[in-house]
DNA sequence: TTGTACGCGTTATCAT
DNA sequence: ATGATAACGCGTACAA
């Protein structure tokens, strides 16, 4: 029974139904269906009505394909981003769909691995298969390759915290004054060598907490020892190993910054091999907001913002790029960040002159 | 003809190049063009290089519109699951993508919120979209409009978690076993009284779960009592309360398996807010394996299986069924699950008759 | 081996 | 208001 249920449904000849089967059944021209089904408004509503009784009576839709070659958009867009497994992506991705769904778009995913050269490759992908829109969250901000890829592309491009030397929208959360935030907190507690662990260093986000960072310092008149900037990647592993090392050192900070989704395990294990007590001996942020931090003993104090959102403006900022409901010039959005204080921040024990 | 040429040359507008473009460059039949880019055998080399040069001169690609017309597939496929939020599904989507990358086809995520009657909405938006395949996780395995969508869906479907009264592929973890394995091994250790809180009672992964579950204690001569059975969602809200009810029973459970991703937070919550000690008081085991679970102290033990796996081999089902490569029987594939022991279980304190 | 012409299903432009 | 028909770009059967 199961097979032969199998063999009907792929031997389905399905003759497809056209507007012409549509036209005859309703006894009019095939113009006349298709002015009923987009909406003219030069047709009785008798012949309206016969007509969309056939259309249902056939269960007929127009062809796609058919629609593209009259130059109907496929309403589909594309995300590049380097790995959907990131939960930021994920829920960038679900704030996108959300709002692409709204307006009858349908969303490609793309992951480029970290590759330019992938990254390429898709976005020449999405051309051939005229894409109405990309959101882009670059590898490479001065990758040449990709930079012409956009350039050569025949949609609208909406960025996802990067920045390109190109006239393009951009969207991204507010690390800069995070950042700033968190680190002019763990001043105020006296805290006067401070680590900062992120990756990113070639792009928006981690220039802007860099950028947070120092201006922190600056404001409180603290120098930076640059020694305590690590600044490579955002992997755990990385995580893991500066801490060990930071740690290691003699004039060890006391407090760390890691900015970075994974970043906080690798912390938190290197700082419980060494036996260090937090916030006792060493203060903690992290960022982004993650169970881990919340659920961690002490719960950790994070910058967080919501990706969700980001994602959902975005796609909302590219939606109106494609309608042209927006300004020539690019447009920059900013998504809030806010800085949650949990239990992994106290005054450094031994104030470090 | 000329004129034609003319006119449009004077025409600002960017003109699309075409097959005849192309033809027209290289001196050879628009055919020939044809010929060339789909590989038929009967071309002279020399016409050949001269076509492909004429290609390359002028960037042209085919139309997939135009394509489409001609019965070419979109090579487009889909995915429906709840929420890509949740770090299973993000990682089958990257399984899922890289594997159909491999073989130049697009991936469409969409998420029904949960909703059958969207999911419905979204089968019928890829058949109209000519998809060329779906992988589904079903959200009601009984929901008789979602089956009706699937039967009259023009393409093949692959199941993932889920099982379903009609002949399709399904690919699933092994849940049963997992499930069997971690309750053998807290009767070994001689708990009698385990508490199973889950979710999906009505979808295949609840059923496999508490299957081997029930398994396991029959062999073990166990008698199960119903009142630790708690099956009615995956949330973390319910992983709190249903452990704070259990744990606050005279009778109270030694150990408790909480099978869902989210589900551990929760329970590891009301087992913190109840004072109790792990693996003292009450022995955990959870699934899937996550950071939590790793780095939580002390560390959960897990049931744990490939997600990225799973997404993979399930749509490299899809393309082979897709090419017409596998038999017409449905296939079930099972993704092997492992128990892997960390420090939350011990004999329990006082052995309950 | 290569060229020509038709058809795919829709939308839009003319007529009527 | 509605009908007839051209055009979109490609693939392919058939003709040369």
């Amino acid at each position: 029974m199961a097979l032969k249920e199998l063999a009907s449904a792929s031997n389905k000849k399905a003759k497809r139904v056209t507007v012409h089967d549509v036209a005859r059944v309703a006894g009019v021209a095939i113009g006349t269906v298709s002015r009923v089904v987009n909406g003219a408004p030069s047709v009785t509503e008798e012949v309206r009505s016969r007509v969309l009784n056939a259309i249902s009576e056939l269960g007929w839709t127009p062809n796609v394909a058919a629609q593209g070659m009259r130059g109907v958009s496929a309403r589909m867009i594309g995300f590049i981003f380097s790995d959907i497994r990131n939960p930021l992506y994920s829920a960038m991705v679900k704030g996108a769909e959300d709002a692409l769904t709204e307006h009858g778009y349908m969303l490609v995913v793309a992951s480029s691995n970290s590759s330019p050269e992938r990254e390429v490759a898709l976005v020449e992908l999405f051309t051939r298969r005229r894409a109405d829109g990309l959101l882009f969250t670059v590898e490479e901000e001065s990758d040449a390759g990709m930079l012409q890829a956009i350039r050569d592309a025949r949609f609208p491009v909406v960025l996802i915290e990067r920045e390109l030397a190109l006239p393009i929208d951009t969207v991204g959360a507010d690390h800069f004054n995070g950042t700033r935030q968190a680190a002019e907190y763990l001043l105020s507690l006296g805290h006067r060598r401070i680590a900062l662990i992120s990756g990113g260093k070639t792009n928006r986000v981690g220039r802007d907490r860099l950028g947070g960072f120092l201006q922190a310092h600056q404001r409180a008149g603290v120098p930076v020892d640059r020694d305590l900037l690590r600044l490579d990647s955002f992997a755990s592993e990385y995580g893991f190993r500066e801490t060990q090392v930071l740690l290691g050192r003699e004039r060890r900070p006391t407090a760390i910054i890691s900015s970075g989704m994974h970043l906080l395990s690798g912390v938190l294990e290197a700082v419980r091999m060494k036996g260090l007590d937090i916030p006792g001996d060493i203060s903690l942020i992290t960022s982004n907001d993650t169970e881990l931090a919340r659920l961690a003993t002490p719960a950790v104090s994070v910058i967080r913002y919501d990706p969700y959102a980001l994602g959902r403006e975005a796609a909302l900022q590219l939606l109106r790029r494609i309608a042209r409901e927006t300004p020539q010039d690019p447009i920059r959005i900013e998504i809030p960040t806010e800085f949650v204080l949990r239990q992994s921040c106290s005054p450094p024990r031994m104030i470090v002159k």
